[in-house]
DNA sequence: GAATTGAACACTATATATTGTATTATATCA
DNA sequence: TGATATAATACAATATATAGTGTTCAATTC
């Protein structure tokens, strides 16, 4: 831990407080005394996703954003709104104690936040993600969608 | 410090190595006991560039980025390239110890990466960043260029 | 501009982390 | 595939960090 100010390696903690996933240190060096700041964070394990077919792959936060651009072209919803979504829903993975989801949930999730932003969004996404098979399929989302609203 | 694997606030440290500039730490959660590993770094304190008409602004990755796409227009120079001069005048002025740097250090920087890569955009960007107001400022530097490499 | 919030600072008793040495497992590279 | 590097594991003696309480300063927000 090299001082930033003169590069010794030596410097000892005059304050430490932990939070909720950091702990902060002051730290403050031997040979020159400069105080500095360091935060002491969880090493980011990649969070793995179960598919349908049972293979196993990193969580793709890209990935996750094309999808959501394809179910949304030519729909009033924005590149920002679609970063937030999956923001949020990284977010939510990360605090949910697993280091595995099965991309069931996230699909889900999904489907959650792209309700409140535009329904037409919302059954394309669903229609690709369900695996809808026929026109019956989008009746019965569709109907849903009606009676949640009521 | 939440254990990633049960959300428990509590965890002791069980082992303990500290390299040039981070800690690591392996810790084990009083609860559950989960091992994780977690890096102690120094906090990032923004890099401030005095430009030449002596105001300070933050260092900006991308602008360097944009000034040197500049620079090569047309020349076979890939953006991988000019991102790897930028990591790496990056890297060097954090490893300077100073919190200031003057943008003529990272001009002469670019310009020392800048020639063994492409002579043309070595040109260009000293004729830019030089203020060249002459052409014997190309027919300088060009001899110079051709002095080093004999 | 008053109120609120977060960080820096100080001091102290006690519990906890550190670091050397060493073995094993895992991952990366030629 | 064999070599090399990196991380995880264990153990023990000692030095060092932690967390409680409280104050000040600066930045942000209403």
């Amino acid at each position: 831990m090299k001082c930033p100010e003169c590069g010794c390696e030596e410097s000892k903690v005059i304050d430490s407080r932990p939070t909720e996933n950091k702990v902060r240190r002051r730290r403050e060096c031997i040979q020159c005394g400069a105080r500095f700041t360091t935060y002491e964070i969880i090493e980011e394990v990649p969070l793995m996703v179960i598919k349908k077919d049972h293979t196993i792959e990193p969580f793709d936060r890209e990935k996750l954003v094309d999808r959501l651009c394809r179910a949304t072209v030519k729909r009033p919803v924005s590149l920002e709104t679609i970063e937030n979504i999956v923001e949020e829903i990284a977010a939510e993975l990360k605090n949910s104690l697993t280091r595995e989801v099965t991309s069931d949930k996230i699909g889900e999730a999904v489907l959650r936040k792209l309700r409140e932003v535009d329904e037409v969004a919302y059954v394309r996404f669903a229609s690709v993600y369900r695996d809808f098979n026929d026109v019956d399929s989008f009746v019965k989302i569709i109907s849903e969608l009606k009676d949640k609203k009521v």
